[in-house]
DNA sequence: CATCACGAAACAATAAAAGTTTCATGAGTT
DNA sequence: AACTCATGAAACTTTTATTGTTTCGTGATG
């Protein structure tokens, strides 16, 4: 089953965002990313519209962190994104009369739900900047002539 | 991201086959399922491996469950059915020597995986004797003339 | 006014899951 | 023994969600 990374890929830019002074271009944060820009406007739109960062077009333009990190949780994030759903585990829907069908599905949606619940619960305990450590010299805009 | 019913739909089939007297076949599940039998003997092939069910060739063979609906918890077809993690989450791996990924990617895993165990506790708990209620007449080798 | 960088939309490539086809084998039936 | 039914296994095709790409428009800087 495919995963999706971007909330890990996100909070790594983010984070590195905040250190820098300028803002980044989609162009370096594509490479930073082993993507390319098109897909990083896609995914950090999620995150300007909730006003987390702020895009700026032309000369000197970039995406700009928005509001302190101690401010964002995971769960903004996460929720910024607008994931469905964070599980892999779906429900069947060809017999939605049968009583079995029903009963299966309930027992799974309930276990989902709780679960669910208490990863967000731990998303929401969790600001960036206590993800902000140790960071040295690993800047955004640092020129990686040796790569990675 | 797309869902993986194979939990649901799996329960359900159990479900019925026990309210059977003779096997089931690949063919009878795979309409059951608006499915085709080489996808339904895949996924059994899983349960039968664990010894949840028994495949028998030729005249009058097909699946029968091999042990008791109260003897089975979701659990156990959750692990049969080798579903690597129940999450679309994923982790990113491109920048693994860098402090901030390493401590975001940590943040993250501590929370799926203290999800995914209270996940897989939940459905540890369920046996497939309690979700068997008001079944009715619903089998699974019943002629059904006016469709689903 | 030239360049940079985002915004948007359409399109192509990728990859995982599901679906399909084919053949072999074993188990009952006649 | 011959026939039919049903699983097992392997190779292949289709589907679909996501990612990646291309192109053009717009605004901002110098
Ligand atoms: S399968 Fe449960 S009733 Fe049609
Ligand atoms: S990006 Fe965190 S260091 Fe290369």
């Amino acid at each position: 089953m495919r995963k999706d990374s971007r909330l890990s890929r996100m909070l790594h830019v983010l984070i590195h965002m905040d250190q820098l002074d300028a803002p980044a271009t989609s162009e370096k944060i594509a490479t930073m990313l082993n993507t390319n820009p098109v897909v990083v406007r896609r995914t950090m739109a999620g995150l300007r519209d909730k006003g987390y960062v702020t895009s700026v077009k032309g000369h000197g333009g970039g995406w700009s962190l928005a509001v302190a990190l101690s401010d964002i949780t995971l769960l903004d994030i996460h929720n910024a994104l607008g994931e469905s759903s964070v599980f892999t585990i779906g429900l069947s829907d060809e017999h939605t009369s049968c009583p079995i069908e029903i009963a299966v599905n309930q027992a799974i949606s309930d276990v989902l739900i709780e679960a669910e619940a208490l990863l967000l619960e731990r998303f929401r305990d969790v600001t960036l900047d206590k993800l902000a450590v140790g960071f040295a010299d690993y800047p955004l805009n640092q020129q990686t002539s040796s790569g990675e």
